[in-house]
RNA sequence: GUCCCCAUCGUCUAGCCUGGCCCAGGACACCGGCCUUUCACGCCGGCGACAGGGGUUCAAAUCCCCUUGGGGACGCCA
């Protein structure tokens, strides 16, 4: 029983990675980490119609931007059709399969008939004892025995059977000539010797089937682990009409990948009543054994949380890298790195990610014009002299010393017998154009002499045109 | 409709397997308060759940059954 641990993920190009795919693959992932085992990327592009290269790439480049990095892999179904040809010949060959002649649209019809009558829409096996042989227009299919019970073990749901009656004779060739999924994911987890097949719960009314294949075929069964489903808030299976589902969506609107990964994991997953996770810490606690039964509501709240989290307590520095990106989308020139991570220090409490961080810290980019209204409010012509007071203590003060700063405020606030409060926001809105904004004192000492003079003298200036204007 | 699965605060969950420590704990959100140069952060407090009904037991959120509710699957998609 020293078997090493495979597990894998196997997406389908036919779309974007989304949140419930990454979830999966995650637990996958995990599951093979923790054991030191490896993880295995299959992609599963047997849907010529719909599978697409640049699907391909842009979920390789979710998972690793997500830093769930395989061992194996990519490998790619339509890569291997040879390998699924020769076994579907096995099978027919043993009589375990069949060719069948029945078009589509009678089955459909069959089948819509089947369900207005309120039985099963199941194939009737029409073709199963004609005989056929290949031809165009057909396909292959399995032959499911007609009685008897199904049941496999699963790691999370415990004991799972089904009646054979329910299931039936499914297609493992399409008349296209391309093998179906019931059937390419039986023969690669096996060939691949995927020792934990970790996947989604809507897969579970499959997985009797596929023990059938496994048993036609001659292959030992894998353990089976089906994680419940993510539900969008009218809890109905999440997808794109919930909002944003897909990973690079989350990646552009400024999350980070650790918060994406603490909070996917912690859906149908516990550790007790811990909500941070680190990585190593992902992967010596995870156990698929703790993985709960039921399906999770997805609450993009919680994320958010998650990732101010991570904004607040992560290296700035790397924090500063990431932003570079949306600072250059909003069109401003991009800074140097030190002033960036002083940004961000300056931000993190406050903005929950990094698009925000741009919503919130605008000021920092480029200069500003408050609106009149501020103005109008906040630069008062009785504040001329202490403005005044304040440029040109300023101008004598090393600014990146924030105690330095603080005491040029002190010295002219004392001077007028004036409270702090009466200046803070005048101050903070000539400097930001904003009235909510970082501390004034950090504000300051981040802008520098260079930003910060011009922005009080363009305020001093309206005070006087108010002045000499009444 | 049929089959499969699920059921603790609005949401994510601990506890359930190995009944008593639970008149149910944590987190997000929300509401108050404190801190305070704004806003946040932080801290303190509050609101808020064992779906219902039967059993079993000295004792049930925990075990069993039924009901109800919810989800998923019924493709020449994966």
């Amino acid at each position: 029983m020293s078997e090493q641990v495979r597990t894998r993920f196997a997406p389908s190009p036919t779309g974007q990675l989304h949140i419930g795919g990454v979830r999966t693959a995650l637990f996958s992932w995990l599951h093979a980490r923790h054991f030191g085992g490896k993880f295995i990327l299959r992609v599963e592009d047997t849907d010529a119609e719909r599978s697409t290269d640049e699907n391909t790439e842009q979920i390789l480049a979710s998972m690793k931007w997500l830093g769930l990095d395989w061992d194996e892999g990519p490998f790619f179904q339509s890569e291997r059709l040879d390998l699924y040809n020769s076994y579907i010949r096995k099978l027919l060959d043993e009589g375990k399969a069949y060719w069948c002649e029945c078009p589509p649209e009678v089955l459909e019809e069959k089948r819509g008939q089947a369900l207005k009558d309120g039985k099963k829409p199941k194939y009737d096996g029409t073709c199963r004892n004609k005989g056929l042989g290949p031809g165009p227009g057909r396909v292959v299919r399995f032959v499911m025995p007609d009685t008897g019970v199904t049941s496999f073990n699963d790691m999370i749901k415990g004991t799972i059977s089904m009646e054979n009656e329910e299931l039936d004779d499914l297609i493992l060739l399409r008349s296209d000539g391309m093998p179906t999924y019931n059937l390419t994911v039986v023969i690669d987890d096996a060939t691949m010797n995927i020792t934990h097949v970790i996947r989604g719960d809507d897969h579970v009314n499959n997985t009797p089937r596929q023990v059938k294949i496994y048993e036609a075929l001659g292959f030992e069964l894998p353990l089976f682990a089906h994680v419940p489903m993510i539900l969008g808030p009218d809890k109905t299976k999440l997808s794109k009409r919930h909002g944003a589902t897909s990973v690079i969506a989350y990646q552009d609107m400024g999350y980070l990948p650790e918060a994406l990964v603490n909070y996917l994991v912690r859906l149908s997953w516990s550790h007790g009543d811990q909500e941070i996770f680190t990585r190593d810490e992902l992967i010596t606690y995870f156990d698929i054994h703790n993985v709960g039964r039921s399906a999770a509501v997805f609450n993009p709240e919680k994320l958010l949380w998650l990732n101010h989290h991570y904004i607040k307590t992560g290296d700035p520095a790397r924090l500063a890298d990431l932003l570079t990106v949306f600072i250059r989308e909003r069109g401003y020139p991009v800074p140097d790195a030190e002033y960036l991570r002083k940004v961000v220090i300056d931000i993190r409490e406050r903005t929950k990610s990094l698009d925000d961080m741009l919503d919130f810290g605008g000021f920092y980019f480029h200069e500003v014009d408050p609106p009149d209204e501020l103005k109008q409010q906040h630069f008062t012509p009785d504040l001329a002299k202490v403005f005044e007071d304040l440029i040109q203590g300023f101008g004598q003060t090393d600014l990146t010393d924030r105690a330095k700063a603080e005491e040029v405020v002190k010295t002219v606030i004392d001077q007028y017998a004036m409270k702090f409060k009466t200046i803070a926001q005048p101050m903070r809105v000539a400097l930001t154009g904003k009235t909510v904004s970082p501390g004034l004192f950090e504000i300051i000492s981040t802008l520098g002499k260079d930003q910060v003079l011009p922005r009080l003298q363009k305020a001093l200036a309206f005070m006087k045109s108010q002045e000499s204007g009444q």
